[in-house]
DNA sequence: TTTTTTGCAAAAGGTTTGCAACACG
DNA sequence: CGTGTTGCAAACCTTTTGCAAAAAA
């Protein structure tokens, strides 16, 4: 069985190398926003250099691969695209977990409706912060 | 008239100072997020250090003077705290432009119900991307 | 006078760039 | 073989830290 990324790296016209296989393997063993760091940890035997996944970090986002999370944690988090979901952050431990019943779809027409500078409204962050069980339990 | 943000500070028990009060002018001036360059080139002509202007960004906001907003544009950006809004960001020019009509109350409930790992949660991110009507004009 | 604030220099952390070597297609 | 990808070193940008001098209370 080849790797489904194979083909989507093929239907999207990038090369498929060993380096990117590993670093989306890592996204769909973790299902969890990531960043660079945590990609060179876990591909540590592989050699791979932190300067070539920033780079195909951001290749990636342009093919609509990924997409950046902010989750106030000072470096750039990337998860698969794909379903819509949100987070929510321990500002504690950094713990994540997702949730998807985010209805912004209405508020989104209705903010454009109200709004005298803005034309079209494409993204929008949402990310709730607060404190997981095991970090109130201190 | 004395200043207001005078009393303010002294509220807080944090020393009056001119560098202070001409940052916290900066807000007043300009109603929107702004960065610590920004302030230091709108207070170029009185030699504050951009060091000290960190310092009292970080100072404010754990006084609660100042909140920060992520609007992706690369550094932390702050506003006064006071009434609850969002943003809408041009991702072309930077522009920004507030609303207020978020009602994430009753979804923070619901999702905070449904979670299994959060005990909590105190704060969230909410911003909007899109193109404002100078840029759709490119 | 005591404590906090500020400036300066230097370092830190995350990310990007230039260029040559390499490898996919 | 040609173009896209990778490694290495170095640069870059934003933010933080250490320490001594200056200013607020």
């Amino acid at each position: 069985m080849t790797n489904s990324f194979e083909k989507t790296l093929k239907d999207l016209k990038l090369k498929v190398t060993p380096t990117r296989l590993a670093i989306l393997s890592v996204f769909s063993d973790d299902c969890k926003p990531i960043n660079a760091e945590y990609i060179f940890k876990k591909l540590k035997g592989k050699d791979i250099n932190i300067v070539t996944i920033y780079r195909t970090l951001t290749t990636f986002k342009d093919a609509g691969i990924l997409k950046t999370v902010d989750l106030h944690k000072g470096s750039e988090h990337y998860e698969l695209t794909g379903h819509h979901h949100h987070h929510i952050v321990c500002t504690d431990c950094g713990a994540t977990e997702s949730f998807e019943d985010c209805d912004i779809e209405d508020l989104s027409k209705k903010v454009l409706k109200g709004s005298s500078k803005f034309k079209a409204i494409d993204q929008h962050s949402f990310e709730f912060f607060g404190v997981c069980r095991s970090c109130v339990k201190g």
